[in-house]
DNA sequence: AATAATGGTTCAAATAATGAACCAACCACC
DNA sequence: GGTGGTTGGTTCATTATTTGAACCATTATT
């Protein structure tokens, strides 16, 4: 590995859960030198990607990675893309559609439209979806890159219900078929009495890097009604896709 | 410069007006070979921080970049932190409230509350902040750290208006009076007939790293005014930086 | 068809990264 | 108040990585 693989490498070893850590901490996890280590540290600290805490020391990430996230988002705008097609598929099929993004190893609910009638699903802003267990997280994983599936099979595979496929061999299969239908179908995995379809919005590079997923409640869902919200949940994903990476430029340059 | 400074300089030639760059434009901007230029770039596409339009052959910033930045705010919730408090007091003082995030070399506008009345003024959220020139600039430098102080002093001072104070000497009176009283004032120097107060946001270390700031049209503005916003700006400061350093932690754990 | 861009590659030479050994502080524990 | 085990931080000869001129293949421009 180069040493920038390196640097950055380090800045991965910080979580939601461990946000602050020493330095010998750092060196130990990384498997680096403790001198190796340091330099990298300061040569990130320079630059703002990484603060020191004056009192204890440790290190955490720093204000430069915002800053240079905040242009991506700019040139890269996954909401503002996504949520006019978010609202339109609500619309149409007149159930919950929700939004994702794939954050630090799940996928984050970043955006929802509820329907107009009482008896419908109900998502949060910021949910986070088991990757197993969900339409959105088989969808996802069906256009994941191999490491992630892995970690993800390799890991704690909880049943949410009793219909929780938690046999790497079953969610493999579920995953391949997605991969071949274009979207998900996920029949209560996650909550009792809701039949789910996804489908992944995809990078450039053909790797998801998100979904968008219709929820309804199984009791007034037909078959029938699960294929055509497949199609109709493939198709926006799709659509979103195209317009992140596609004709990106000519969106931006009809905004100028 | 190591080589990791070197990549990372190399991430920070994207800019939202120019979000995408092909590789003989970032090797003649950085200064790099082109294969050097290439293998940094290599190196920070195998993790996320670069991605590669397929297309275009052109490179753009990654997701790897948001996903750190959302584990830092997750840690350093600063625009949660604050934007309650810039809230309440755009609501008490019925004027333009911003909140601005000191960047690579100046500060950046985060989030601003307009008030509900046509005579205002207004402020954009990603607007750049000079430092010599702006109330936020004033109160930043005031509680930055030496080497910024002087690094400012040292460049390119613009007149924006005939009131903006453009030699070292005066502002650095300027920023002695705002260390003193805990507030900045600054009158036009930015925009004709424009007033703002500001305070900054400061670490644990006692560094400045944000800052927030009423503006208003100096017409409606008494003397009163300003020293009542400048008390209420650095009270709201205040309470931003403790809530950042003193208690997060507690906060943190609260969640969990 | 010629020209000058572009992105991308190679390999000997130059340079920058490495890590064992070294401090100085701090903390816990007998 | 030592004693052992931490911590963060530094040094410098050895080593491995980075470097860049020259190279090719494509793709516009002229």
């Amino acid at each position: 590995m180069g040493t920038v693989g390196k640097a950055i490498s380090l800045l991965e070893l910080f979580t939601i859960d461990e946000p602050e850590l020493g330095l010998s901490d750092l060196a130990r996890r990384s498997g680096f030198d403790k001198a190796t280590t340091r330099r990298l540290l300061m040569a990130l600290t320079g630059h703002g990607f990484v603060e020191q805490d004056a009192g204890t020391r440790h290190y955490r990430l720093g204000a430069g990675l915002s800053r240079l996230a905040r242009i991506r988002e700019a040139r890269f705008p996954f909401l503002q893309t996504a949520v006019p097609l978010v609202r339109d598929l609500a619309a149409s099929t007149a159930e919950t559609v929700h939004l994702s993004e794939f954050g630090v190893d799940t996928l984050v609910t970043v955006h929802v439209e509820h329907p107009a009638r009482a008896n419908r699903v109900n998502v949060d802003i910021g949910q986070l979806l088991p990757l197993h267990s969900t339409a959105s997280g088989i969808a996802y994983l069906a256009f994941a890159r191999d490491e992630t599936v892995r970690a993800c099979l390799a890991g704690a595979l909880n049943a949410f219900t009793a219909h929780t496929l938690i046999e790497p061999a079953a969610i493999s299969r579920s995953i391949g078929e997605t991969r071949d239908r274009g979207y998900s179908i996920c029949d209560q995995g996650f909550e009792e009495g809701v039949i789910s379809v996804a489908a992944a919005i995809r990078a450039a590079d053909g790797c998801a890097l998100g979904t968008i997923a219709v929820a309804a409640p199984k009791a007034r869902t037909t078959a029938a009604a699960i294929t055509e919200r497949g199609l109709a949940v493939m198709a926006a994903a799709r659509e979103i896709s195209m317009r992140l990476n596609g004709d990106n430029l000519q969106t931006l340059r009809r905004q100028a």
